[in-house]
DNA sequence: CAAAACTAATTGATATATCAAATATGTGCA
DNA sequence: TGCACATATTTGATATATCAATTAGTTTTG
């Protein structure tokens, strides 16, 4: 038996290019002085989209394990970009919105992340991108 | 501005099936008794295609980054799936190969592998995985 | 109403990635 | 030949992911 190819297997050469990616973003972001790492943005544009979830639905929203969220988020409101109320209702959530400052850092955030798609996608059409894109949202649907 | 949705980026989608695709094959790995981790068994599939290489070679092979390979091979070592010798040669290298255990792992591991991929291509062509990974490959290749 | 079941968030343990600096060894050349 | 430069690996510091167990608060129900 093996006929088994390493780089003919999907599941290796998507977690290389995860990890190029993530390399990549985070070079971006200390070029451009924004102060967060990779796996943090995710979060800041989810919240962006929608304020006021809390830790589970973010956890949920970004596919991510909620302890993971939870030092995240220690980490982003230390740096003041978000902000962490209880609300009277029910004591145990933690009702999560952006600061104004990030707010202010969204628009950077994403220049960053458009920089890093556009070298990594170099020589592919608007069509491929979206096709890779379904597939990808696909598989995710497949493992959730 | 803010034309930017997160789940068309291709950056953040990568991401999280990369940690699907993860947490699953360890689950797999768990499931069917064996006992390395996720982002170690490309590592070892590398050295039976090729024995002999170095940790740089190893770590280009895999792109990834050189001291996180000198941790895995640790462990992989402690665990007796790999060999470290050195050769008269030059004394900094160490000249790496599979032991007979690590050997016996691969189809097993393999076999994990396989499974997990078939769950996260369900209801995907064998033609679109193999188109779909030559755009990662492509990518991969434009950020390395 | 009080105990059991449930839920949200946190913490502990373990595993990994990356960069930068340190070690150890080798090579070339002035 | 000895010093500068190059190379291979390791180690330290920092950051993250996941699972399991814990803490704290809420709801259900006998």
């Amino acid at each position: 038996m093996n006929v088994f190819s390493l780089d003919d297997s999907v599941g290796y050469t998507i977690n290389i290019i995860a990890n190029l990616l993530k390399r990549e973003l985070n070079d971006e972001f200390k070029r451009e002085g924004v102060e967060v790492m990779a796996e943090q943005w995710a979060l800041l544009l989810r919240l962006q989209e929608r304020a006021g979830m809390n830790q589970l639905e973010l956890a949920q929203a970004t596919s991510r394990d909620n302890a993971s969220i939870t030092r995240s988020l220690v980490v982003l409101e230390k740096k003041q970009l978000i902000e962490r109320q209880q609300v009277d209702q029910d004591r145990r959530d933690k009702y999560l919105a952006l600061t104004p400052a990030g707010q202010a850092l969204v628009p950077r955030m994403v220049a960053c992340a458009q920089q890093v798609l556009e070298r990594a996608t170099q020589g592919m059409t608007t069509e491929e991108v979206t096709l890779f894109n379904q597939i990808i949202r696909k598989m995710i649907g497949n493992l959730s």
